[in-house]
DNA sequence: CTATATCTGAAAATATATTTTCAAAAATAA
DNA sequence: TTATTTTTGAAAATATATTTTCAGATATAG
């Protein structure tokens, strides 16, 4: 009878508003009024704001071609999930090269995606804290990485290294930590990478430096490293695409990110060296040679 | 007890995340990913959705300080009629935790723009014949970076070492590279990582090993470093953001997107070795100790 | 005005949602 | 490993939500 089974709430209110009664139509206004939202309630709420009875709105949920009220309920919700969900940035952006299902269109979705879900949850009070404890110049800091993600911390070790002195790149290989460890002074700070296949060394050597009055930063997944408890501030990313490894995208953004933020804080300091870095740069050059 | 009656539901998530038990941890990020909508249903249809119990759900409000999840969802739509309202806010998906200027936020968006701009640009058949070259095991591979992009070649030879024999990372140190060379034969395949700041060794590395016969594939940036023209596939990708150094959170994607293709091509071998990489991984644990 | 059809909401009946309880499973400590 | 604690979800108990029923209210026609 329906053939409209894909209109919206608010369509089909209007499209039978002449067929409603008083009090229905009471009602329909009021949804109208702060559409969808206004209808998102239980069926005892929504009758109280427009001032009519339940069954008042049971039956006009009926009588707009809905089961009852929680279909209809049920289709605002997914009115809404489709308005909220981003207007601009979703798919159009280079469909033309490659067929839909290409990996790496379905690679680029999942890490916008990711890129998304991460901005969202993340702790702009963590963030900046984080940059702030890296510009300290009293404090050293000590980088390390697992297996995967080793990469990271050596990304970040090369550009910390540019901006300050200080700054130690751990060897992946845990059984040589201690001796960082041993040199570790209170308020230093160890920032570990640690993503799913969470690496027990790390969690020990986050125990060991905490008690030792370390600062710890992790960069962690969305489910969070087990060191996560032993972290002072911890940066989760969403990691998740269609492989059969993780991604470290976002997670590189975020170090990339947080390396800007320092640069920022330190851009007095930082500027002169990287002037002088660029000098003896252009030094060696001059003696270097290739076969 | 709560001084933190007005925060939002997703602020008390992020706040306490670290409280959080795995199958909360598991809830909140399927509440923050459609956030907030998916915390709009019934507590049965979030549990459902989260794959977690419907005592878990309720657990979880509670413990973010509401009265029940109730009182949890009626925050939720309170937060969501003041961001429907308000035109302003709308669908900018993180903009609600840092302002405007903050450099996440600019950074974020311009590696989002970054990604656009470099998916329009890549070329499918590259990127396609790259995969295919990766993929076959009669040619041998050889990795390398420079100064910066060291970090880019590292996380592309851990993952392809997975997959599959004869892969070979190049130490950074030029002068150590003719010996590599020695060992390249013809068909052989050579990826090599260069951007802004390029560096005259690798060119000088580019020719050679092309003069021999080795395949070049070059990773570099949206301008083309110099070896571009020894290169037989090129893969550029954008690298500007507001900071000092390049990004190379784009350059990233593209080489998870190779591996993923690489190990799409080639997952009928590639899935025995990474099972028993990992009983390696597992018997190994069993040795190590810290302190 | 009265008779009749329609609408409406209080209250009962029913269906769902939510919380509580508790034993099994998982994690952690010893 | 084994003991202990914590976490978890199935199922029961409880609380709410939704629908149905139906008597009174309201509108409309004659």
């Amino acid at each position: 009878m329906d053939d409209a089974e894909n209109l919206t709430v608010a369509e089909r209110i209007r499209q039978q508003f002449e067929d409603l009664t008083r009090a229905e139509r009471q009602l329909a206004n009021c949804m109208l009024e702060d559409y969808p939202v206004s209808g998102l309630g239980s069926i005892t709420a929504v009758a109280e704001t427009s001032g009519v009875s339940t069954p008042t709105v049971a039956r006009m949920a009926r009588k707009l071609g809905f089961g009852g009220f929680p279909q209809m309920q049920a289709q605002l919700h997914s009115e809404l999930k489709a308005t909220i969900s981003n207007p601009i940035n979703k798919h159009d952006l280079w469909a033309e090269n490659a067929p839909g299902t290409h990996i790496l269109n379905r690679f680029a979705e999942a890490v916008m995606e990711n890129m998304r879900q991460t901005l969202r949850q993340i702790n702009p009070t963590d963030f900046n804290a984080v940059a702030q404890l890296l510009s300290d110049p009293k404090r050293d800091i000590y980088a390390v990485g697992g297996r995967i993600t080793r990469s990271m911390a050596d990304h970040f070790f090369t550009h910390m290294q540019v901006m300050r002195s200080g700054v130690t790149l751990m060897a992946p290989n845990s059984n040589t930590w201690a001796h960082y460890v041993l040199n570790m002074k209170e308020g230093d700070v160890l920032v570990a990478f640690d993503i799913r296949r969470y690496e027990h060394d790390i969690l020990r050597l986050a125990e060991v430096a905490k008690s030792r009055g370390v600062t710890f930063i992790l960069f962690t997944d969305q489910w969070g490293s087990p060191a996560g408890k032993f972290a002072t501030h911890s940066l989760n990313s969403r990691i998740e695409v269609p492989s059969a490894w993780d991604s470290l995208v976002v997670t590189l953004f975020l170090v990339e990110a947080v390396i800007a933020a320092v640069q920022n804080e330190t851009w007095d300091e930082t500027k002169d060296r990287m002037k002088i870095l660029e000098e003896l740069f252009d030094q060696t050059k001059m003696f270097k040679k290739f076969i």
